[in-house]
RNA sequence: GCGCCCGUAGCUCAAUUGGACAGAGCGCUGGCCUCCGGAGCCAGAGGCUAAGGGUUCAAAUCCCUUCGGGCGUACCA
């Protein structure tokens, strides 16, 4: 419907030789007496032919050619707008559409089956996720269901290293532990793992190898343990949270296929890298950099900047079109310099998206919880989606914008579980679920013989519902071009709404076949478009509640 | 000090990416079940969009300044 009248417009410009220069937008106008679909075309162009914007607009609408039996009027107002209104009968059209379509509306081929990567949570086995991993994975994992759904060949991928101090250090805890498990006198630094899990690993241990162990290395069993036990939880909470990867790609492989030093090689050969006091200087300030960065430090361990540029030259190597990378607020300074990185070894970096969410503030009686895998007291993501269980989880964290700081407060979550918002998009589906099974009891099935009578739907609830039903795939594009999947949730929202008001206006089953037939399609429209946006969302629709 | 993000109803957040009268949830006030699910619906109160300036037909949105909060600013990841 929108391209519908882009092609309109575009026609009428050029039989009127204007300029199609600055875009103009063909919105859904905020307010109904604005009509269907509103355009703004004669503003834009208004300043660039220097002519009235109210003159230029109706210039144009005389020159629009609309079949009448779709669209409804034509209006000019306010500074300029142009707006639309269509009659019903398009809108009914869509809605036959949601029923043929079934669970496959809303998809598209927008994205051309760009081959797509997009790189989620990537946390270091050294502990067990937190709240803010949550988010990320979360948001990663909607994200990537917005990508194939508008036609992207999406590949889920965690990125992980099991190698290096902190894990040394993650091993040496346990060993610690372990020790103390022997009733042995130890020091437990400050600055080791403090968490409850790092003894959970430390008592198995005793139980399977008992206390043969006393004078193994740190490096050894220790560290392997904790690394199984922990990883295996961590993959074990990802699908709780329904989240899917395809990918584990290990950092390590990175050293052990040269390629880390290749990126070394390449980059001197290039002359955007240096020796300097002993160590190797990545010239950052050619890109924009405040100053040159290390990234081999003079003991000859790289920093962690130049695996993570080794590993983003793979993505493009491996030929990803579209690089998606779902980042926490702590990791913004490390960014810029893999994007320098890449643009030093002459990879576009236009096809890298690097989204940036903030952080998650835990809020649990009032007070805040800080989260920090080292510390003792931090509440885990895993006993988040036992208080409130995944799908409030999920919609949460997609609620609101990945930019903006979220207060999660726990106990509110918790106690107020039973008025959650989720939960009024979910009553739609089953309330909905329970309608199509009583009128099948009263013997009026959805398939009737000769298909429901849409024209039938001519109430102001029902138009509006079909309306809102028929922006799905719009919402669904927009939302994955700009990878923000809020909006997806406050459009659902809108849609159980609507269907709220209906019911209560309208009774669905009533003895008026034609019309109780007519008014099951458009439930089982509803209930389609609501599955389908929470399939997108990684939530459940249920039947019953 | 410098960089990025944020500041919108009492609280938590939206606002179609620059569009027309800034909207939801929670909380508050008052209504609605003989009837397909009341986890719902309807009505009301609540705002100089932190402050000030600028850009234009149009600014919560873009630019500058100030104030306030978060995250960074390593030869840690």
């Amino acid at each position: 419907m929108r391209q519908y009248l882009q092609e309109k417009v575009e026609t009428a410009l050029r039989s009127l030789n204007l300029p199609d220069r600055p875009k103009p937008t063909f919105e859904r106008p905020k307010q109904a007496e604005h009509g269907d679909l509103t355009t703004n075309v004669a503003m834009v162009l208004a300043r660039s032919v220097k002519r009235n914007p109210t003159k230029l607009a109706s210039d144009i609408v005389s020159r629009l050619e609309l079949e009448s039996d779709l669209v409804e009027k034509v209006e000019i107002a306010g500074p300029g707008f142009i707006n639309f209104w269509f009659k019903d009968k398009f809108y009914l059209q869509q809605l036959r559409e949601i029923l043929e379509k079934g669970s496959r509306y809303g998809r598209s081929e927008a994205g051309g089956n760009k081959k797509t990567q997009v790189e989620f949570v990537s946390a270091n086995p050294t502990g067990p996720l937190t709240v803010g991993h949550g988010r990320n994975a979360v948001l990663g994992d909607t994200i990537a269901n917005l990508l194939e759904w508008t036609g992207h060949d999406v590949t889920r991928e965690y990125y992980y290293n099991n190698a290096g101090r902190q894990m040394r250090v993650l091993g040496d805890s346990v060993r610690l532990r372990y020790l103390e498990l022997l009733d042995e006198p130890v020091a437990f630094p400050e600055d080791y793992y403090q968490g409850e899990y790092i003894k959970d690993i430390a008592r198995h241990l005793l139980a399977s190898h008992g206390t043969v162990l006393r004078k193994e290395p740190p490096e050894g069993i220790f560290k392997e343990r904790a690394e199984e036990e922990i990883f295996n939880d961590i993959k074990k909470i990802l699908k709780r949270l329904g989240t899917k990867f395809d990918v584990f790609y290990n950092e390590r492989s990175l050293y052990e296929t040269g390629k880390v030093q290749e990126v070394v090689d390449e980059l001197r050969r290039l002359g955007y890298a240096y020796d300097h006091e002993g160590a190797v200087w990545f010239r950052a300030t050619s890109f924009q950099g405040e100053k040159d960065k290390v990234i081999v430090k003079s003991s000859g361990e790289p920093t962690y900047r130049l695996p993570d540029i080794a590993y983003h030259r793979e993505k493009f190597r491996r030929g990803f079109e579209l690089i998606v990378d779902i980042l926490g607020a702590d990791h913004i300074a490390t960014y810029p310099d893999v994007i320098a990185g890449l643009k030093a070894l002459g990879f576009d970096t236009e096809k890298v998206k690097v989204l940036i969410h903030q952080f998650v503030t835990l809020v649990r009686n009032g007070e805040v919880v800080k989260m920090s895998t080292r510390k003792a007291n931090f509440v885990t993501l895993a006993e988040l989606i036992d208080e409130v269980g995944p799908d409030v989880v999920r919609y949460f964290f997609l609620m609101r914008s990945h930019m903006s700081h979220l207060n999660f407060d726990l106990g509110l979550a918790k106690e107020q579980s039973e008025q959650n918002p989720v939960y009024y998009l979910q009553y739609a589906h089953a309330r909905i679920a329970s309608i199509l099974k009583y009128a099948e009891i009263e013997g009026v099935s959805t398939r009737a013989v000769s298909g429901p009578r849409l024209e039938l739907l001519t109430e102001a609830e029902a138009i509006a519902m079909v309306k809102k039903l028929a922006e799905f795939p719009d919402t669904v594009e927009s939302c994955s071009f700009s990878f923000e999947p809020h909006r997806l949730t406050e459009y659902l929202h809108d849609v159980a709404g609507l269907f709220h008001k209906f019911y209560h206006v309208h009774r669905v089953v009533t003895d008026n076949k034609p019309l109780t037939c007519a008014r099951l399609a458009l439930c089982q429209a509803t209930k389609t478009v609501l599955a389908n946006g929470f399939a997108i969302l990684g939530i459940s629709a249920p039947e019953t509640m």
